[in-house]
DNA sequence: AGCACGCCGACT
DNA sequence: GTCGGCGTGCTC
């Protein structure tokens, strides 16, 4: 009699052996299907890796499965490849990494089938004058029923000013019924555009044609500069997979899933174009993988996790925004979904393109490398201009409230000449922290090694880090002074001086403060777009998915942060950054200016970035990697500790690495760096360690971790800290 | 990760 | 007297 074979969705790094249920037919049974079984003192789901003949587990412990869920696997088997190898490759338990592949819906165990959508139309035969001349509201309700054949749910109908009670007194009438809306394929159309696709010059021709002849799996690093028509690339390449009856696979950066990008695809394609956003609902997310999966989606488009949506008819998958950090998952199952797209392109058979204006240095170097083919789009459309740096020395020069004496003239000039400003300061807050003038004491978080950010509105100390609030002292904790002042500036304050400089006009920010309320960015873009002379500060919000015609001038007012960061990907996120806001600004007519901030005015990179541009910049940042054998040219790893005491952490990851010192695992090939305290040890009131491995040999490393974590699982001491291993950490904390 | 069991501090 | 803090043990 063989046994259920399943993964768990748990810490648990094993499967679990189930005698079948009641009455299961072994014959009909595939690897896929979810089975509901008991485990511990709960019931949950997991999914069917194999029949087994035999068991190791005593027999008096196999407890039967409770059901099996469903006739066929839900996910189609190029998913569940990819999420088996996804679990193997980031070292993260199967059963987790499978459940994380599937709607949350169906790991709670719910039928692998439409929601019961109910809808509501009116009946064939219904007649308006039916109604008597009294019942005015049923009447109303029952045009609109009338005004949608297809069915109105009941949400739209109470959104067009409908009563839903009253539609049980339709049903009476026999005037309304409801039915279960279940999508239909549309089969062949003929017309899938809504509107004509622009002209292509050489450079984009070359690309749409290049990406459409593939045959089977091949990966493209679309390189196009600010303005070059990336996105026409895209349409006009789907375009001709849609026309084959394919579908189209979209992954955005988390921040860059607005409105204006899925308004572009919605408005070339007359098609169904299926949108997964973070506030769609469990049912909502069900439905759309079903359409996905039916082949009744066409074009779907969603942020990291979507790369696990199921495709009936796989013709193409796009990463926008590639070198974007969002599509690496930062906890848990520390998937990258840039370079599972490449994976699942391999499993399907199809092309993958990543694009960027600024290619991550590891995508630059599998292009080199010849694993990506290189695609380059230098041209702007029309006759744009590239935006003009300007590199402002700021030694020497006082600052008021982040903002040089020269950079004030300049954004008086833009605005009096009746354009927009935007300013970009990558701080929120008021003031990054504040200082005893006295004694020199800091305010600091008393969970973290960090100090706490002063805001204004409302007035209170905030920890940027672990949230934790209090409100601002009237007097120094270590010597009783008064005398406590605001130290540097954050959006807030940059706000506020800029208000009172130039009342005439309007200020604008976009941080996580002003961006809280739901459709609030929607406002503050449509305020914006009116074309209105006037300032936007903002953070790194304004640097994605938005562009802003108007504006004349960009201003970095904090271009050296994260120069001389400690991790060694500081230089790659800071150029990227730059040019990312820099492209913001200008349109043909008026190009952008640039205004950068620095007290590195002679930095060669700096310098080399903003007069050669990101590719020089990419390919000598590219070499000193290489020199310094630092990823890409090296395979990384990254053990991770926190605990509640100071050490703890340190000495677990301690012993860790004595596996591989003495030799135990006999590493061959494998080096490793630390254990060391985590740049900021103290964080949420754990302290933090971390260890990081390094190969070239990619499977070495592999095989290592596993010997590691096999370690690690069975030793008791283990379960006193929080620890987690990291395969192609995007940054080093 | 959950979830329960178990053993010590401040509350009705 | 108990409610609840989180240490530790287990999941086929």
């Amino acid at each position: 009699m063989p046994y259920l074979r399943l993964a768990i969705p748990s810490p648990l790094r094993r499967l679990f052996d189930y005698l079948p249920p009641q009455g299961c037919d072994l014959a009909t049974l595939q690897p896929g299907v979810r089975v509901k079984v008991p485990f511990g003192r709960r019931e949950i789901t997991g999914v069917l890796i194999e029949l087994a003949e035999t068991t190791e587990v005593p027999l008096n412990k196999l407890k039967p499965a409770i059901a099996v869920l469903d006739d066929a696997p839900p996910m189609p088997d190029t998913i569940f490849k990819l999420a088996r190898w996804a679990g193997n490759y980031y070292q993260h338990p199967l059963g987790d990494a499978l459940s994380q592949a599937l709607p949350v819906l169906l790991r709670k165990g719910e039928p692998c089938e439409y929601t019961h959508q109910h809808l509501w139309r009116a009946t064939a035969d219904a007649d308006i004058s039916q109604l008597g001349k009294t019942a005015a509201r049923q009447r109303e309700l029952l045009l609109l029923l009338m005004e949608h054949p297809n069915g109105i749910s009941e949400g739209a109908i109470r959104a067009e000013g409908g009563q839903t009670p009253l539609l049980k007194k339709l049903v009476d009438k026999m005037l309304a019924e409801s039915f279960i809306h279940k999508p239909n394929h549309t089969e062949h159309n003929d017309q899938p555009l809504h509107e004509a696709p622009l002209t292509l010059n050489d450079e984009q021709h070359h690309a749409v044609s290049k990406i459409t002849a593939t045959e089977g799996f091949k990966t493209y690093l679309l390189q196009g500069v600010t303005g070059s028509g990336k996105t026409e690339v895209y349409l006009q390449a789907i375009e001709h997979y849609i026309r084959q009856g394919k579908q189209a696979l979209i992954l955005v950066p988390e921040i860059g899933l607005t409105p204006q990008t899925v308004a572009r695809f919605k408005a070339r394609f007359n098609l169904p174009v299926v949108v997964l956003h973070s506030n769609l609902t469990d049912n909502q997310r069900l439905d759309a993988w079903l359409q996905a999966r039916e082949g009744v989606a066409r074009i779907i488009i969603g942020t990291r996790s979507a790369i696990f949506t199921p495709l009936r008819n796989p013709g193409v998958i796009f990463i926008d925004e590639e070198h974007d950090t969002s599509f690496k998952q930062q906890e848990g199952f520390r998937y990258n979904a840039r370079d599972l797209a490449v994976m699942r392109g391999h499993l399907e058979q199809i092309p993958v393109v990543l694009g960027t204006a600024t290619p991550a240095i590891e995508s630059l170097y599998n292009a080199k490398q010849g694993r990506y083919q290189w695609l380059k789009l230098n041209k702007r459309a029309g006759d744009a201009l590239p935006p003009k740096f300007e590199l402002l020395d700021i030694r020497q020069l006082p600052l008021q409230d982040g903002l040089s004496q020269p950079l004030i003239q300049q954004i008086k000039g833009h605005l009096q000449q009746g354009t927009q400003v935007l300013i970009f300061l990558n701080r929120r807050g008021f003031a990054p922290t504040m200082m005893c003038h006295d004694c020199g004491w800091i305010a600091g978080c008393h969970r973290c090694d960090a100090h706490m950010t002063l805001h204004r509105k409302p007035y209170h100390l905030h920890c940027h880090h672990c949230d934790s609030q209090r409100p601002v002292p009237n007097v120094c904790d270590n010597c009783g002074s008064h005398d406590l002042k605001p130290v540097g500036a954050g959006t807030e304050r940059t706000e506020e001086l800029l208000q009172a400089l130039f009342p005439e006009f309007p200020v604008i920010r976009v941080d996580r403060d002003t961006t809280q309320r739901k459709n609030a960015m929607q406002h503050i873009m449509d305020r914006v777009h009116q074309g209105f002379p006037c300032i936007l500060i903002g953070t790194q919000m304004l640097a994605k998915g938005h562009h802003f015609p108007k504006v004349t001038l960009v201003a970095i007012l904090n271009a050296d942060s994260g120069l001389f960061s400690a991790d060694f990907r500081g230089m790659e996120r800071t150029a990227q950054l730059i040019l990312q806001v820099a492209g913001r600004a200008g349109r043909a007519d008026h190009p952008g200016k640039v205004v950068m901030q620095t007290h590195h005015a002679d930095h060669p990179t700096i310098t080399s970035l903003v007069t050669e541009g990101y590719e020089a910049f990419a390919e000598q940042e590219l070499s000193q990697r290489i020199g310094a054998h630092l990823p890409p040219s090296i395979y990384c790893a990254m053990f991770r500790a926190e605990a509640n005491h100071p050490g703890q952490a340190e000495r677990f990851l301690n012993n860790l690495r004595n596996l591989l010192a003495e030799d135990i695992l006999q590493p061959q090939g494998i080096q490793w760096l630390g254990p060391l305290p985590s740049p900021m040890e103290k964080r949420a009131g754990q302290f933090r360690a971390q260890l990081v491995l390094q190969s070239h040999d990619r499977k070495a490393l592999h095989q290592q971790l596993h010997n590691i974590i096999c370690q690690v699982d069975s030793d008791p001491e283990a379960r006193k800290v929080r620890w987690s291993v990291d395969v192609d950490p995007v940054d080093m904390f």
